[in-house]
DNA sequence: CGTCCATCGTTCGTACACAAACAATTCAAA
DNA sequence: TTTGAATTGTTTGTGTACGAACGATGGACG
């Protein structure tokens, strides 16, 4: 994990001092893999937003109306590990959802706990937009790849986002 | 019940649905390369935060804290473009470090808009001990992948993070 | 010399992201 | 059956992320 130098039994300040050197300019920010998931997936909201502008979608907005379309109805904890968000994270973007009217909010007559979420006509309709442009802005994105480095890229990702 | 007979004139309902269907399923939210980019930086900030922790880092405050101990000194914006953060996000990044004695900042004399920051003495302890842990989450976050896939992944993530 | 334009840092507003604590409810195990 | 653990949705607090507008400054140009 971290560097170690090999072992040996003493070393001279000197040797030390440089060692420390090495290493701070050994990490390279840029080089990252954190750093680079960050620049991607900003390069890629930047994306996002420009297509989906004249619809006023964000990236989790769009997720949470696809995934409801998918599903047909869902209490908002469900759809949230659906979508890969947190309960907290859920409550703002169904209430924005709501507030549009593009998704309906009612209790579960089976659990007084549960609040089902389903779609409105409208919410259906920006739905069926929303995924075509989806599809444009995945080619979009992966537009600096070529056919097969495409492929193997979704692959290697998939594995780092279980 | 409904038999599936091969290319004919019109369609019927049981076909259509079946299109329909086939349509609606047709974007696999958890395919796309957005929210795949999103899942596997959640991953790698839940790495970051854990082994982090001890320092209470987050990872835009250590961006900011290696790439000024690697330029030794930077005003905001340009800080700013070193680490891929707009200077609106800056101001909070760089408000944070410098309540906690980690870095400092002076008006540059030889242009009165200009703030140089620089990284106190214990910034430097700081960076110096999270560059180390740093590598540790590069390497965990990269975990799932084997010796050549990493490579190539790397080298494919380089391409869509310009 | 003045004017226009870019850059610097700041603030405001909106929208994630998530930990932590909470009340209400459900469910399982003693 | 009653206690206790787990689940559901909510709120609060901290920290990104970024568009938009702002005042102050600097530099290039005619």
């Amino acid at each position: 994990m971290a560097r170690r130098s090999a072992g040996q039994a003493k070393k001279s300040v000197e040797e030390l001092r440089e060692e420390a050197e090495a290493l701070r300019t050994d990490y390279r920010l840029e080089e990252q893999v954190g750093h680079m998931l960050r620049r991607a997936h900003q390069r890629h909201t930047a994306i996002f937003q420009e297509r989906m502008a004249h619809l006023q979608l964000t990236p989790l907005q769009f997720a949470a109306l696809i995934k409801l379309s998918d599903v047909g109805m869902a209490s908002q904890n469900h759809l949230g590990r659906l979508t890969a968000m947190d309960a907290a994270t859920m409550q703002g973007v169904i209430k924005r959802l709501i507030a549009r009217g593009l998704i309906e909010r009612r209790p579960d007559p089976d659990d007084r706990r549960r609040l089902i979420l389903t779609l409105t006509t409208e919410g259906r309709e920006i739905a069926r937009e929303a995924a075509d442009l989806g599809y444009d802005i995945s080619v979009l994105t992966l537009e600096p790849l070529g056919e097969s480095d495409r492929k193997a890229f979704m692959r290697l990702l998939g594995r780092l986002a279980p």
